[in-house]
DNA sequence: GGACACCAAACTGCATGCAATTGGGGCGCT
DNA sequence: AGCGCCCCAATTGCATGCAGTTTGGTGTCC
């Protein structure tokens, strides 16, 4: 059970691959903030690939829901609302649920080790920025998810994760990392013991605080895009050609 | 709630986008059954496209794993393991079970008779062949999806619930449809009473039999393909190249 | 000064072309 | 016949080119 042949949907070396994952951690860590421009172009050169290249990535992205792809515009990374946000953290408690439950008392000890690992680099971590901490929190979980050695079941995890990370950059405040950290540790104890039940409850509770740390309220003015507020009244107007916004200060 | 704007990520009506939806639907109907090829220029010159736009549309339905893609290979179907189907229901079960607890009590009026519309003509095909009949059920489940207006859950469903209808038509005995229609009529009728728990527990009972109809038995002889069954040995001579298969009687 | 029309630059949508890789048939050898 | 080898058709990987759309800036008129 420890070694299923590795999957055959596992990213390979194309380049494209290699796009996508340098897009996703860029992503992730917040280097590339929701709603930043990603032009075809730009990608293309950046990465020494043709456009046609940068535009499959981006539409793998898109898959993802980490990049947002409007017909003849700029593709842009996603900013999802606050309601999404919430949806996501809710599909990621039901999945995690399911990889703890698989997973409980059936961790080989070097498995329990690696896990062990990891937390201790997101301890050491604590001190730098919290892009890392976010990264490597996020990590964690996938890390579980690969120890089930079921592809869908990863890969499903990883996207809500992502997406999830994607949301903390967006709505959350500074962020203690610590009692993360901590419940990160009581995961790895309730799984290497076995108990199925309290572990899946201690993953609930963690991915929820989690989720109602970050998203802290339905403040739609932090929703970072004016637009995407007045979009649904936009679309009361749907008939006639919706008026021009004028010029607004943007922030940032 | 009943109307967010439509999702962003919607599929637009992108050639890209048109092909993907007209070979998830071959897929699902088995027109394509799992294994067969899927040559980029076949596609563009069935769908008037280039072989660009086909490459691209292979790599959304890769991505959603409906297709497996391998590199300089022609792509094809997937054929997803015993296992791997089995791990796909376990997750699509946890999914659904999320979608009827956030529809219990919720549904209007006119959404309660559009699902019984829909058992209805269910009902109607049940004369005609088991391909629409599986296209018509698995569409109940995303219908139903679509009414959390949550569109990252809409597009985990409808995904989950595509590769299972791959794995029916892998590994699946001729199957009756009849029962499963009676439970869609309870769980209509059981979201309309609003009881939470009876109808998570219903649609559990559904899926989860529906699974075990299907996957009846880890029988890996019926893998369907010989080179897969060699595969993970073939990987434990991976430093060298692996040796060549003789060649042997394919069946269809 | 502000609104509108227009135009050029930027960018996407898509097709085509070329190099590289694969797999399978034919050929010779044993 | 059986086995291995080689070569070519089939096919993918990728870049480039062209056409159509959007964007944002400028000039003009009120």
């Amino acid at each position: 059970m420890a070694a299923r042949p590795t999957s055959k949907t596992s990213e390979s070396s194309d380049k494209v691959s290699v796009i996508c994952r340098a897009l996703r951690r860029a992503i992730i860590e917040q280097a590339l903030e929701p709603g930043a421009k990603l032009p075809e172009d730009s990608l293309g050169e950046r990465f020494g690939v043709s456009r046609t290249i940068a535009r499959h990535a981006l539409g793998q992205l898109a898959a993802e829901g980490l990049v947002e792809l409007r017909r003849n515009r700029i593709a842009v990374v996603a900013t999802p609302s606050w309601q999404e946000a919430r949806d996501a953290f809710d599909i990621r408690i039901e999945l995690e649920r399911l990889v703890v439950r698989q997973l409980a008392g059936k961790l080989t000890r070097s498995q329990i080790s690696e896990l062990n690992d990891h937390v201790d680099a997101e301890d050491r971590a604590r001190g730098g920025t919290d892009a890392v901490s976010i990264r490597l929190a996020t990590e964690f979980h996938i890390l579980l998810a690969q120890m089930t050695s079921s592809p869908i079941l990863v890969r499903y995890v990883s996207e809500v994760a992502y997406r999830c990370c994607l949301t903390l950059s967006l709505y959350s405040r500074p962020h203690s990392t610590e009692c993360a950290i901590n419940e990160h540790r009581a995961i790895i104890a309730a799984l290497a013991k076995g108990d199925e039940a309290k572990v899946m409850e201690l993953m609930h509770h963690h991915l929820d605080s989690v989720a109602n740390r970050a998203l802290v309220a339905p403040t739609p003015q932090r929703g970072r895009d004016l637009l995407d507020i007045l979009a649904p009244y936009a679309d009361e107007v749907a008939s006639d050609r919706v008026v021009k916004l004028p010029k607004v200060a943007r922030r940032g």
